[in-house]
DNA sequence: CGCAACATTGACGTTCACGTGAAGGTAAAC
DNA sequence: GTTTACCTTCACGTGAACGTCAATGTTGCG
């Protein structure tokens, strides 16, 4: 056996303990680092890529706009902000004393919260069109064999029989 | 201008009405075909494709399941059943007089749309979670702007600074 | 210090879901 | 019967989202 990541203060995981943990593979994540989706929390001395929880969170977010919505990964960087702006933000405000400017920071993450909320609410409601439909048809298949049960004369729609061929 | 497919007593349209119709490409209509999602209803003298409503009613649910629920073709292929069935329990449904028999053909179009409406309700369901989770985030968030507003003692965590450093 | 098990950066390969011609037939209008 | 717009079947090209391999470096236990 070689290397548990072990103790450290900040809880950093690497690459691998990340895969397992969101279900992505290793590749994966570099994938979405180069496609400007995040970037890890550090680095080691020797480069090795270190996620803290957040990062953590941010990736199982962009596991589930993929498979449970079925976003792009283009769609998914337009809900998401881009890592620049995310490092950005995090630096200003943990530097900002001024309570103006933390607040100013944090309307702008809800306003993004609620952006993806009424994105995911769109597909929702989509879905359960679909769903509404496939009950319909089910109802009809149910009609239909209700009719041969009973007596055949449902709905008489067009009795005559189109057999002129 | 040239043709317009005009009246046939069955209205059969051409796969440029189909698309325009259903918003995909002819190129993908031809493509699905290729995958075995579905055959047109016949072919004109110079093998023209020729779609009834019925093969509109089932492209705009495979564009449905690929768009709104993010479905694989592969994906779609298993949930509807595929075109040789579908071709084979429509002729033998039309031909079949035995009331049982028909019954019988009913009874699995009707467990067919039954594992439909389950899958697409897991999706929902996970959709669902997932704007739960984004109305936690955005409720988080509103508990920290509040926290800037009043007093600065929201919920006391850790009043020790980290800053040993 | 040495080794095993991780990691790094390229770079090329693959699958899916089509796009985009090319080369040639077809359907109706004129 | 010719034109024009549509269609057909190959067949190769493309973008997205990774898989996979090679060559090399890094960690940390023993």
């Amino acid at each position: 056996m070689a290397d548990t990541p072990a103790s450290s203060g900040a809880q950093l995981l690497r690459i691998q303990e990340v895969a397992a943990e969101t279900g992505l593979t290793n590749r994966a994540i570099r994938y979405y680092e180069e496609m400007g989706l995040l970037e890890p929390a550090a680095r080691s001395e020797g480069a090795y890529r270190l996620y803290d929880r957040s990062d953590l969170e941010r990736l199982r977010f962009i596991r589930s706009l993929r498979d449970d919505a079925g976003f792009s990964l283009a769609q998914i960087g337009q809900l998401l902000e881009d890592e620049a702006a995310r490092e950005r933000n995090r630096e200003q405000f943990r530097a900002s004393q001024d309570p103006e400017e933390r607040r100013s920071l944090l309307a702008d993450a809800r306003s993004r919260v609620d952006r993806q909320i009424a994105t995911l609410e769109m597909k929702a409601r989509r879905l359960a069109d679909m769903i509404a439909d496939a009950r319909e048809r089910r109802a009809h298949l149910d009609r239909h064999m209700a009719e041969l049960e009973g007596g055949p004369d449902p709905h008489p729609e067009r009795t005559r029989a189109e057999g002129s061929r």
